[in-house]
DNA sequence: CGGAATCCGATCTGATACTG
DNA sequence: CAGTATCAGATCGGATTCCG
């Protein structure tokens, strides 16, 4: 495999569950922070704000924040996460339309009978 | 966000830095175990045994194991993971090219100037 | 409202040693 | 060759508390 470990890293990270969710929630329009984690069910407040934090650092979101009391942040795609928007709803949609093969497949892998033990 | 936990663990899983190699890897042909080794540069053997698995149960892989001395066992694509390849090169392709972008991205981040410290 | 900081158990991962 | 078993260090991730 000729790509390198950096390229890998990146691939974590954009593959990683809430990344792909936060990009997809993007989509149509910016969010604030409480509407992130309204929309993305289960996101705990800290694995929000990592991610949102690694997805900016990768120049993938845009925040703006707002200097007004209470405070309002935006997040928007920049136009290089709308490249990977497509790639990541490919994704989401490749796995909403296969849920029950995977299932399937999964139930069959476990209840797979055990390997006889070794006699002696 | 109407997407179930379940189908979040799944593109968790295939989106791990490792899952995705391996798929892009039995794109033309099955491979062995040591061959995946070799090509995925710097996977572990537990990473790439424990990766094997999970694609295996989730139905993307097959494991297939020739009764011989010394062991060949062989992996390739079923026709589910044939399917997700295409999404996951697309993946692989994209950050390939927007490694620079991204690789800018984060000097700029990182290089921003720290905000002003509170005056008391 | 939108975080940051801390604590801490759970999980992941690599290294190493061993095996059929 | 293709693993399994085990252990220790690293990282993840939720809960909680506090702040401008």
């Amino acid at each position: 495999m000729t790509t390198n470990c950096k390229a890998r890293e990146v691939v974590g990270r954009i593959g990683s569950k809430w990344a792909i969710y936060v990009i997809s929630s993007l989509d149509e329009h910016t969010m604030r922070f409480g509407d992130l984690k309204k929309t993305i069910d289960g996101i705990s407040q800290r694995m929000l704000t990592v991610t949102l934090r690694s997805l900016e650092r990768d120049g993938l979101i845009r925040r703006t924040v707002y200097p007004v009391v209470p405070p309002r942040v935006e997040y928007a795609l920049t136009p290089l996460g709308r490249t990977l928007l497509e790639v990541v709803s490919t994704m989401v949609h490749w796995t909403d339309e296969h849920m029950a093969e995977i299932g399937a497949a999964q139930s069959a892998y476990d209840s797979r009978p055990e390997p006889e033990p070794i006699e002696q």
